[in-house]
RNA sequence: CGGGGCGUGGCGCAGCCUGGAAGCGCACCUGCUUUGGGAGCAGGGGGUCGCUGGUUCAAAUCCAGUCGCCCCGACCA
């Protein structure tokens, strides 16, 4: 039985906006007294919060050990050396928190749980017989991130849902990651929320194959690229937009030097000598380390850091300044792929050059460019990949459609590890020929703090939060207007036992303040149903339930069996309001 | 890390330019009245003006430094 007296709960609501947040979840969660700030993206969770978190953690574990999970608890402080095993002692730099004990031994905050699970899979996995295993936690994790921001929506301290996975096969883990996918679907459909699935980036996780459960939203603290037609979806950071061929039927022209005075970009070039900008090829360098990098790419186009970094394999890349360029033999503004010193330059080609024909590029002598310009006849590459940036109005890589960007705030993300953690720290077994082998893995994680505050994003108003019925931290709030009058106090501690003892969880608002202020709190709280227990309705005996998604009102006689029996028609009984679908 | 902004009772802010007794609204405490959409009256408590140093007879105010926080970007598991 749940019945929650306001007056001796903890329910610090504020009257005005807080100035520190922008976000409509942030905003409200401060004002609903949920969550407050210790520091700088590191928050305490008031009670609250701790009702929804609670149910939120539910839905999830249920969907975890219907495909199979285990829960368990690993550590929050690892072994630094753990860490430098997989070399990401070093990757993940000052993201990662520090400390030392009494013996000056180093440790580390863990920002997720790859080590130590392969770890715990090295010691325990002997054979292919134990196999598959999924483990899964709700923990607290710590990021030093370098800019935290919209509350939970990217906090250094904050909670997840880590899982992990080990495989006898690439087939298994291929088998159970449909499986996890619609698991993750689940949960966000439970949630309230319609996410879009976008393809990702594995980034310092690793492994081959990954997925982002992404909700749109204009606050999100990510983005990623959609194809009008639905059939493509990526992160931002990983997307690819299709580069149209040239007419193959175009033939090469000889190369030819002209003049081109002042013309130091690609648009003055193309305007100057009358071409459109994807008929040329434009010059930009990095540094990498020593090295120097000299990416080739189609002048309409831009290089993507990012994609450009995993190309190289390196995450040092900074962009070149005019004397590292010049140190090459290529001239800034007039650079070129042609006569260059290949020696002291890795060149990469985006995979918009081979495509192209006739272009015009920089002539490597100020003033002059060359026209005609055609790879590989006219000019060698260390690498040709796709290093494109994908922007909004570009095609579909699969039908053509136009591309659009969508700001959203990433909520979940599934990867297929495959064996870059087993294989790194020897996590071994033998298989059903007896040969050893390394775990194949799949690792999968839920942002469960950055999911509270999704969910109030996509449901509240202006006046507060709208819960979902099976996420909302009471489901019944009784307002008694006036408890100085103890027969108002009595009828509303009545019609609240009631209804707890029918199976709702109520919370009973006896504080002694205005009608108005407990009017705008069980707004701003959102509970579903706001049973009024005012002195004008008991009169006549008489109470107002108001359900708070529509503020629809219905006039009840003001007995239990009435309130209870209206109550269970607007919400549903207990066994009806479980979450399940 | 680059750009912008802000630190003054619990919250929201004014005062700073032009140095001279720390103020306003809300909240809080006491009493009385009030109770259907953020009540009224009366009385009261609470602030080393983020911190350090400097200039000055005198610093919330001017100068230098430093710390913290927010927003945009870079980054992002």
């Amino acid at each position: 039985m749940a019945l929650v007296r306001a007056s001796q709960y903890f329910l610090p609501t504020w009257k005005e906006e807080p100035t520190e947040a922008e976000l409509p979840s942030h905003k409200l969660m401060l004002r609903a007294g949920m969550i407050r700030k210790l520091a700088a993206g590191i928050y305490t969770y008031l009670p609250l919060a701790r009702r929804v978190l609670h149910k939120i953690e539910t839905i999830i574990r249920e969907e975890m050990d219907a495909i199979g999970g285990m829960e368990i608890t690993m550590p929050m402080v690892h072994p630094a050396e753990l860490w430098a095993e997989t070399g990401r002692l070093q990757e993940f730099g000052p993201i990662l928190g520090h400390l030392r004990d009494r013996a000056g031994r180093e440790l580390v905050l863990g920002p997720t749980h790859e080590e130590v699970i392969t770890d715990l899979a090295r010691r325990e996995i002997r054979s292919w017989r134990q196999l598959p295993l999924v483990f899964y936690q709700i923990q607290t994790k710590f990021r030093d991130e370098p800019r935290p921001r919209g509350g939970l929506v990217r906090a250094r301290e904050f909670t997840m849902k880590d899982g992990y996975s080990f495989h006898e096969s690439q087939e298994d883990l291929d088998r159970f990651y449909r499986k996890i996918y619609q698991a993750y679907l689940n949960i966000f459909r439970r949630c309230g929320l319609s996410v879009v699935v976008v393809e990702a980036d594995p980034g310092l996780i690793g492994g081959s194959e990954s997925h982002e459960f992404m909700l749109p939203n204009p606050f999100g603290e990510d983005s990623f690229i959609q194809c009008e037609h639905g059939d493509y979806a990526a992160n931002l950071e990983s997307a690819v937009s299709r580069k149209e061929e040239d007419d193959p039927a175009e033939p090469l022209l000889p190369l030819e030097e002209v003049a081109t005075p002042d013309c130091y970009t690609i648009e003055a070039v193309a305007q100057f000598l009358g071409v459109p900008p994807r008929k040329t090829a434009k010059a930009v360098f990095y540094r990498a380390g020593e090295e120097l990098v000299f990416v080739v790419i189609r002048g309409d186009l831009e290089v993507n850091e990012g994609k450009l970094a995993r190309v190289l394999g390196r995450a040092d890349l900074r962009p070149a300044n005019e004397e590292e360029i010049a140190r090459v033999g290529a001239v800034p503004g007039y650079a070129s792929p042609r006569g260059i010193r290949r020696d002291r330059v890795k060149v990469v080609v985006d995979d918009s050059i081979p495509k192209a024909r006739n272009l015009v590029a920089g002539a490597n002598r100020a003033g002059f460019h060359l026209k005609n310009v055609n790879f590989p006849r006219d000019f060698s590459a260390d690498i040709v990949a796709d290093v494109a940036l994908a922007k909004e109005g570009q095609a579909c890589p699969r039908c053509g459609g136009r591309l659009k960007v969508q700001r959203a705030m990433e909520l979940g993300h599934i990867f297929k590890l495959g064996t870059k953690y087993s294989e790194a720290m020897g996590a071994t077994f033998l298989d059903r020929e007896g040969k050893s082998r390394p775990l194949i893995m799949g690792c999968y994680g839920i942002g469960v703090g950055r999911l509270l505050a999704a969910v109030i994003e996509a449901h509240h108003d202006e006046e507060g939060m709208i819960w979902p019925v099976h996420l909302a931290p009471f489901e019944v709030l009784v307002s008694v207007l006036d408890p100085k009058q103890g027969a108002l106090l009595e009828s509303g501690e009545k019609l609240a036992q009631a209804l707890a003892e029918s199976g709702f969880e109520v919370l009973l608002d006896d504080r002694d303040q205005s009608a108005g202020e407990k009017f705008h709190d069980a707004k701003l709280l959102g509970i579903p149903i706001l049973v009024i227990v005012g002195p004008r309705a008991v009169k006549q005996n008489q109470v107002e339930l108001e359900r708070r998604p529509d503020g629809a009102k219905f006039l009840v006689a003001g007995e239990p069996k009435a309130v209870v029996e209206k109550t269970t028609e607007l919400i549903g009984a207990k066994g009806q309001r479980a979450s399940t679908s």
